[in-house]
DNA sequence: GTCTATACATCGATAGAC
DNA sequence: GTCTATCGATGTATAGAC
């Protein structure tokens, strides 16, 4: 009698404000980590009601493990200092938002969801199975820190020159220290 | 007419306490980091009540800044990149807990309170200033950088293999890093 | 000096109206 | 599909008794 034209069905509806409301969570998350975040707060930042997230989500947990789900990220094949330095600068330019929620949220939140840490696990393993040494395990760990250490003191922390220096210098400084850790040198 | 003898006087007995409380208080903070540390929490920690740990601090913003306050740390003298292991070695052994109160809490808070930017902007100064490159500012903040991400990984994360491995090999494999990074080499 | 009692705010979550 | 109303829990902070 009333809506004829096929607007909107109501499926489409709901994934397109699920949708910004997941957005609006990544971006809150990221910006005040789990704690800090508020159901209220996310729901206000995509223009829709408290209630409505909580019925789409069921509850805080599971709206920040939807918001903090990341594609899982391959690693690019070659020389591994190569592949790992290619691995840093796509986290510096192409999605430094998306890192920040994993990283500041491992940190207020997700010691009690092991999700991320299996996930850092796995990318630990492949990493110090591409490095040539007796111990590559030990290698590959400094290597994931350091690049935890410059995402950190990059976007979080926004210490230092960090925040303002070209990712390609950054890159460029940082290249001995990669091929040294992954090198063919035991 | 009771208490002739010189026991304590009620400042000393304070002091005590509020030591106590202090003490309770950066250990929680590091643990927990400062949304999920509670006033309740850290007066059950020292064995007093909450009202007597606002009465002495007054909030939870000072309890927290009093906690967290660190000895300012002197930079060894000496060649730059040794002198930054030797940095980096003292915040791995002796003193975990202290490191993890300011870097937990820069992350679950302190993007207020710029006492540790300040703080941690001298140390990059003092470290610049002892590399001799063009772009010794980029430079230390590339190895503040990485110590940040080795204690983060190791204490806060506890990811990888580095929660397990000695300091030794950990300062080993990281020396050429800071050699090429606080090197002579321009 | 230390503790009890409580005011006041905020948040997560639920139930139900429209 | 979306919003209002509200419950229950928790936390900071205050006032005052002992």
């Amino acid at each position: 009698m009333s809506d004829e034209k096929p607007r909107r069905t109501r499926a489409e509806q709901r994934r397109e404000t699920e949708a910004r409301i997941l957005a609006a969570a990544r971006a809150t998350f990221a910006e005040l980590g789990y704690e800090r975040t508020t159901i209220r707060g996310v729901a206000s930042a995509a223009g829709v009601n408290a209630g409505l997230v909580m019925h789409y989500f069921g509850s805080k947990e599971e709206l920040f493990s939807r918001a903090a789900m990341l594609p899982e990220e391959e690693l690019p094949v070659g020389h591994p200092a190569e592949a790992l330095l290619t691995s840093l600068r796509r986290r510096l330019d192409d999605e430094p938002v998306a890192s920040l929620v994993v990283l500041r949220s491992m940190l207020t939140h997700a010691e009690a969801s092991g999700e991320f840490r299996v996930a850092a696990s796995a990318w630990l393993d492949r990493v110090g199975a591409a490095i040539p040494a007796a111990d590559a395990e030990l290698r590959a760990g400094l290597i994931s820190a350091i690049i935890n250490g410059v995402v950190l003191d990059r976007y979080l922390l926004k210490l230092s020159s960090l925040a303002d220096a070209p990712a390609d210098d950054i890159l460029a400084l940082l290249r001995p220290c990669f091929e040294s850790l992954a090198g063919e040198s035991g």
